[in-house]
DNA sequence: TTGTAGGCGTTATCAT
DNA sequence: ATGATAACGCCTACAA
C-alpha cells in the first residue's frame, strides 16, 4: 500500500496545525516558533515530503524548467553544448524540458508548441535547416516566454542569439595557412543552402582575396556529407592539375571521410595534403590522422554563456534590446593538433 | 504591450458565457452548442490561447512528462537512445525532462529530485557508474511515479528494465570466430569495477569455455579508456610469443585507439589480426578500418521499448511483478561490417 | 445546452 | 506566532 503522497494539508492535519503554519515552517519563515518549525520539519522528513512544483509553479507564474529545442543531439556539436546549458541551468534550479526537430520544421512547431503548453520560463533554441519563419516562435512572446537562439540563428538583428562568427574564423584559417606558405587551398563545403555554409564560403573568398590572391573555383567543392559525396569530392580535387596543398572539410565527419579516400589513394596525409576542420570533435583524438588544424566553435561555452543570458532575459523585465553576443570567447579559436 | 495571457475565464468573460462553456468548446465535449462552440474557439484562436498544461497537470496529477536521466549526452549509445525516447514520447503526447548525471551520484540524486519535485508521470533511468544504492529511487514509488531503468540496470530482479545481454552477445560473438577457424582471441576490457566489463568477460570465458579450450587470461588486457592505457593493453597483446588472431575491444572508441596503434605499427589490420568491437557507432563508418563486426545495442530501440513500456506502467494501475526485458529483438547482433 | 460551485497544493494577505 | 481565507487556471459533477 503506497501512502498517499504526503502534502502540506496532510502534515497540518497530523499536527493538528494549520497549512499556513506548515508552509512557514517548510520555507524558513521568520514569524514561526522553533518549537513548531522543528516538529513539522521532522515529520516531513519522516512522510518524504516533497514540494509539488507542479502546484508551486501553478501559484507563482514561474515553473523552473527552462525549453532546450536543438536539431539533432546526435552531433557532438549539441551534445556538448547541452551540457553547458544544464550545468548553469541546474546551479541556478532550473530543469531542462528537451526536444529535437531532427531539423524538421513541422517537427520543431510541434515541440515548441509542447514546450509553450508546459510554460516553459524561457526557451533556448537551434533552428532546424529548415526554418525560414518564425511565426511558431513569435506567439511565445504573448506568453511572456523569452527566447534566445544559439548556434543556429536568425539573421535578424532583432532577437537575442548566441553564436559563433565562422566567417570571421575561416578567414583567421586561410591567414594562418598562407602565413605557412600554403597557399593552394582547397575547400570542401557543405550544401549551399546551408547558412552554415555560406558563412564558410564568404570567410574563405574573403580570406583568400586579402591576400590578393584571385579565387579559383575549382578549388571549392561541395559534399551531401555522404561518403560517396565527400569522395566525388576528393576525386576532384586530387586530379586537378594543381592540386591544393591544403584542403579544408565543412566539419570533422567530412574530414573523416576524405582522410580515409586520401589513405586509400596514398596520400601522405598532413605531409604532403595539409587537412583543416571546424568542430574539433573528440573523435578526431582516436584516429590517426585527425586535422592539423580545427576550428573550435566552443559547444559548452555557448551553451553556458546562452544558458546565463536566458536566465537574466527571465528574471528582468522585458528588455527591447536584443542581446547579441559574439564576441572573443566564443568566436573561432585555431586548435593545432600536434601530431608529427 | 504584450497582450495578457489568454485564459478560459478571460474568454468567457468577453464572450459572456461561462468558463465551462469555455472549457467545453475547448474540450470537444459533446453537450455543448454548435455556434457557442464555434464563437469560442474562434475567439480562442484569435487569441492564440493555449491550454496551460501545469494548471490541467495539477488538477488532473498528471503531467504529461516523462523524466529521463542518463549518464552522458556525449555517448552516442546515449543520444541515439534519447531519440528513440523522444519519438514515442512525442507520440503518446509526452514531453522529456531532461538531465545528466555526469557518472557521479551526488548530481544523479539532485537530478532526480528535482524530477520529482516537478511529478513527472515516469522515470527512465540509466545508472552512474557510482550508482550502488537505490534508495534516492525508490523514494519516487511513494510519489507513484513508476521507473523504468535501461541499460545500466540493477542487478535486482525486483525492478522494471530494458537491456542488452552483453554477455551472450560475447559468447555469440566468441563462436562466430571460432567458426571461422579463429582461436587466438585477444581482449581488451574495460575497467573490472564496471558491471559491463565483468558481463563481457563472463561472456568471454564462457564462449571459450564452450568450445572446450582453456582460457588464456594473457589474452585479457585492460583499457581506462585513455590513449595510453589501450596502448598499453596493444603492446602486451603484440608482445606475446603468440600473439591473437584477432582483438575485441570494450567499445567503438577503444577500437579506434587499438586500430591506431595497429596502423602505427604497420599490422594488416582486419587481415593479419580481426579487429571486433561493441557498439556499432556511426563513426566508425568514417574510418579507413572499421571493426569487421560489432555487437549492435540497439539504442534507438531500447529507448523505444523502453519508453513503452513505461507508459504502459504509467497507465497501468501498480503492476506488481516486474517487467523485466531483455529478448532476442534487443539483444545483441552482430553486424559484420564489409570492407575488404 | 448552459451555469454554478468546488477543489487540486501552495503561498500571500489578512486577521487573531 | 498562528490561523483562516482567497487565489492561481482548469475541469467536472451537479443543478437549472
Amino acid at each position: 500500500m503506497p501512502d498517499k503522497i504526503p502534502t502540506t494539508k496532510e502534515i497540518a492535519r497530523r499536527l493538528n496545525v494549520s497549512q499556513s503554519t506548515v508552509s512557514r515552517a517548510l520555507n524558513d519563515h521568520p514569524r514561526i516558533g522553533l518549537r513548531t518549525k522543528s516538529r513539522v520539519l521532522e515529520l516531513a522528513k519522516k512522510l518524504n515530503y516533497e514540494p509539488n512544483a507542479k502546484a508551486i509553479s501553478f501559484k507563482q507564474k514561474k515553473t523552473s524548467v527552462i525549453g532546450v529545442v536543438i536539431p539533432f543531439i546526435g552531433e557532438e556539436f549539441f551534445s556538448q553544448a547541452i551540457s553547458g546549458i544544464e550545468t548553469v541551468a541546474l546551479e541556478h534550479n532550473y530543469t531542462i524540458l528537451f526536444g529535437q526537430s531532427f531539423d524538421d520544421l513541422e517537427r520543431e512547431k510541434k515541440v515548441v508548441e509542447s514546450m509553450k503548453k508546459q510554460r516553459v520560463d524561457g526557451l533556448l533554441i537551434s533552428l532546424s535547416k529548415q526554418t525560414v519563419n518564425f511565426d511558431h516562435l513569435r506567439t511565445l512572446e504573448k506568453f511572456d516566454i523569452p527566447v534566445l537562439y544559439f548556434d543556429r540563428v536568425p539573421a535578424s538583428d532583432k532577437v537575442h542569439k548566441v553564436y559563433c562568427d565562422l566567417e570571421k574564423a575561416t578567414i583567421e584559417m586561410i591567414g594562418w595557412l598562407f602565413d605557412k606558405g600554403c597557399k593552394r587551398i582547397g575547400f570542401i563545403n557543405g550544401p549551399s543552402q546551408l547558412t552554415a555554409a555560406r558563412e564558410r564560403l564568404k570567410g574563405y573568398i574573403e580570406g583568400i582575396s586579402r591576400r590578393k590572391i584571385k579565387v579559383d573555383m575549382q578549388l571549392v567543392e561541395q559534399t551531401d556529407f555522404s561518403r560517396a559525396g565527400t569522395d566525388r569530392a576528393m576525386t576532384n580535387l586530387l586530379s586537378l592539375k594543381n592540386p591544393p596543398a591544403a584542403i579544408i572539410t565543412f566539419n570533422d565527419y567530412v574530414h573523416l571521410d576524405a582522410v580515409r579516400f586520401a589513405q586509400q589513394n596514398k596520400i601522405n596525409t598532413n605531409k604532403k595534403i595539409l587537412f583543416l576542420s571546424y568542430g574539433n570533435l573528440s573523435i578526431t583524438a582516436h584516429t590517426a590522422f585527425p586535422p592539423i588544424a580545427s576550428v573550435e566553435q566552443y559547444p559548452a561555452l555557448q551553451g553556458k554563456r546562452a544558458t546565463e543570458i536566458l536566465i537574466e532575459l527571465i528574471h528582468r523585465p522585458v528588455s527591447l534590446t536584443p542581446y547579441i553576443f559574439c564576441n572573443e570567447e566564443t568566436t573561432m579559436k585555431l586548435v593545432i593538433h600536434n601530431n608529427e
